[in-house]
DNA sequence: AAGTGGTCTAGACCACACC
DNA sequence: GTGTGGTCTAGACCACTTA
């Protein structure tokens, strides 16, 4: 009844279930267990580890969630072919990555207007032609310099106490993290060469390579917001780590050259 | 004794995990319990469901992993604030990418040459100044416009079998990932002007923007390749949606405007 | 028909933060 | 001390694919 074979004599080890899925993963990494091939069933792991087919299950369920094998309901668990393809990326709020480099932040209102969805805004987020709609420009500076440019548009309806918030003081995309519960957002990201406004905005030459990032956000089906960024190619880069071991949870940051 | 309280009965609804699950993240996604807010416990959740105290231990635990929630042992568990900043993007193999587009592929090799590592390969690479590396630059074709400019590094030690590749022919990008069992990656995205060089052989013209993707592969702790790509900023977007329900599986894909 | 993974149960012990 | 989540057990029934 003891239900601990190990880990009540043993030091203090990882639980079973992280070690059964590091060892593996150990073997999937390494190319000793290739893509197809058919891993230990269910059964015979519980065996091999002593210990119960949950546990087991917890392991290889963990291992297909990270894309790592794939599990056939009356087959088995096969490896998976790899797909470097994804990666999970950062997309930072600027404030917090700015000052995350020890940088100094400011932030600069440039216009603010609110009006109605025109046929653009309708397009973009999908609201009714009676929705009021905030559309602001504003730019971030790390230090002297200016570091991103933004485009803005807030759905005022699904956001009405943005009212309260100053937006001469406050960038908005901090304000929203603040205040709107939770969201899914759709983020696409290209190459564009600043035209004349942007590159005066961000003190660059006309034509300079800039990445540009737009973002969508909903809560619960209905669009919230939708913003452009623009930053100087040279000043941003967009990192990722990634290791199928943490693909879930892996890390990543932006970086300076 | 018997477990399926539910699902012996009734129709065939998703399993009851889930059904938890979708419960709880239904009210995040409202607003209706915002971050900071404190979920019922697990035993409350069992009682209130009427299950097992690990079924609705699956269900958390799965709200944890997406970042919905937050779990403190000896707490409780909290509604996350959000963080947008993540995505998971897709970094696409750009052969399958092409053609998943309905567009005629081809590929041509520009230049291969094998030789002892560099400094800068080392940089790069991790490898001891006696590596052998594989150099090499190609294009890819979408129809009959140039889609991207790759330049490659291969450690040769690493994967020796490289040998029986044509290059000529294949991409290495798709042989290796045919061939070489699992690895880790890093990526790196930014923006860049194109120079004469690269733009010639992407017939643009110089100073285009261009996406420029970074990726180092890992297998095992060891550095198999380095790959540089330039894409022409409006042939290519680097797409996601994120929504937190799915934030381990969430699907993204390459999209031309 | 055998055997797989998917799901679930009704318990259990543990460490430890908080009360 | 109480009660939390973390972990684990030793079973169980199921649908269904594969052999």
């Amino acid at each position: 009844m003891d239900q601990n074979n190990d880990r009540t004599r043993t030091a203090r080890p990882s639980p079973l279930h992280q070690r059964i899925r590091s060892d593996i993963e150990a073997r999937i990494l390494s190319g000793e267990w290739s893509p197809g091939y058919r891993i230990p069933f269910e059964h015979q792991l519980m065996v091999e580890y002593g210990c119960a087919r949950m546990t087991v299950n917890k392991a290889l369920y963990s291992l297909a969630e990270a894309g790592l094998i794939e599990r056939r309901p009356r087959a088995g668990s096969f490896v998976r072919r790899p797909t470097v393809q994804s990666a999970v990326l950062a997309i930072p709020d600027i404030k917090a990555e700015i000052l995350a480099r020890n940088e100094a932040y400011r932030y600069e209102l440039l216009s603010l207007r609110k009006r109605l969805a025109s046929k653009g805004d309708r397009d973009l987020l999908d609201v009714p032609p009676a929705a009021t709609i905030l559309h602001l420009r504003c730019r971030h500076f790390a230090g002297p310099r200016p570091f991103a440019l933004e485009e803005r548009r807030i759905v005022v309806d699904e956001v009405p106490n943005i009212a309260e918030a100053d937006l001469r003081t406050e960038p908005p995309g901090t304000w929203l993290l603040q205040h709107v519960p939770w969201h899914s957002a759709e983020h696409q990201i290209s190459a564009v060469n600043a035209d004349a406004a942007v590159a005066s905005l961000l003190g660059i030459r006309i034509g300079t390579a800039c990445l540009m990032v737009d973002r969508r956000t909903w809560r619960a089906g209905a669009a919230i917001t939708a913003v452009r960024t623009w930053f100087p190619g040279d000043l941003q880069k967009l990192v990722t780590r990634f290791a199928p071991s943490s693909a879930a949870g892996a890390v990543s940051a932006a970086e300076t050259r």
